[in-house]
DNA sequence: ACGTACATGTAAGGAGTTACATGATTTG
DNA sequence: CAAATCATGTAACTCCTTACATGTACGT
């Protein structure tokens, strides 16, 4: 489960509230690991039990800080170096599997969409790049995800401009569209 | 719900039994939106009980040929056109998040195994686009798919291959590793 | 006849989303 | 004193995985 474990590593970085924890899934972590509240709170709830965090201290509006346990940490970096991550889902790429369904423009118009959407998330991401100083380990692993979300980011923005334009010689090979 | 259109959309292209679609998710599009059988049977149901799809006819073994229907037809063309794609979670990027809490060794060590996953993923890639020949508008549609698989694991591989790089430096920068 | 592949289903549990619910502190 | 933000929790529901369960047809 990687919840658990980007729970822990936030805590190896710095102890803090669940509330903490919760913006850095909004902020940073949402391009990579999004989670709400109701999944976070629960989850701390069981590392605790579990001995892999520790209740800090308590704070005011019935804050508990959290810290990580040398168990914990033991466990993050098992997770780390042991486990190798899965392929996920491709929403986008299932899209695509069924273009031909679509008529060619429509088809066009939908790949020139997902350009466009990467395009602004490239943005986004070179903004985040330029509005960091990556001086220790931490910030500068944070900046080697960001590298590899800006590198892919860019190679799906070059094939959906490379598709669109195939698509669009769809129709032109054979006459008249077969698809329907 | 992806699973649904994924299953209209195979539908849309051969009428077929629960059991060949379950083929369709061990093989092609186990890359991008991988089932088993035990959501395939359920969904189908559920798709017939709506009027997206219906039976078009009964073989051997308790077989079930399922069609879709004009309505599924048109459902299908609205999500491709209407639903913009959510980026999804990548577990990779969320180790890489966590790298710094590693040795300077292992944290490379995970990179050059992270480029040699992709470096496989790559090559069996390529293999089925030499394998293939796309003439027809679906096999294109495919074919985009592929392409697009192709260039973001070409960039995930370089990029692995930088960072593995990068962090062979963190430790030279400043003496002693701070991280532990 | 025996094994493999075909073929379909259900059940239990984990993981994630959305909504419900409550209350305390700070800031203007 | 009102609004925003801080802060934590639960409930219902959907989606997905793993396991349980059963039976048929085909090839050798």
């Amino acid at each position: 489960m990687s919840l658990r474990h980007a729970l822990l590593g936030l805590l190896a970085a710095q102890p803090q509230t669940g509330y903490g924890l919760l913006k850095h899934f909004q902020g940073s972590l949402n391009y990579v690991w999004p989670a709400q509240h109701s999944q976070i709170y629960p989850e701390l709830a069981r590392l605790a039990a579990a001995g892999r965090i520790r209740v800090a201290g308590t704070g005011p509006r019935a804050s508990k800080t959290y810290e990580v346990t040398p168990v914990g940490v033991a466990e993050l970096r098992r997770w780390l170096v042991e486990t190798t991550p899965q392929r996920g889902r491709s929403d986008a790429l299932l899209h695509v599997f069924f273009l031909w369904l679509l008529e060619t423009d429509d088809a066009a118009a939908y790949l020139e969409s997902e350009a466009s959407t990467q395009g602004r998330l490239l943005d986004e991401l070179e903004g985040i790049k330029e509005s960091s100083d990556p001086t220790d380990r931490k910030q500068r692993a944070y900046r080697l995800a960001l590298e590899a979300g800006i590198a892919t980011t860019r190679a799906r923005i070059e094939w959906a401009e490379w598709a669109r334009d195939e698509v669009r010689r769809w129709d032109d090979e054979r006459p008249g569209p077969p698809g329907r």
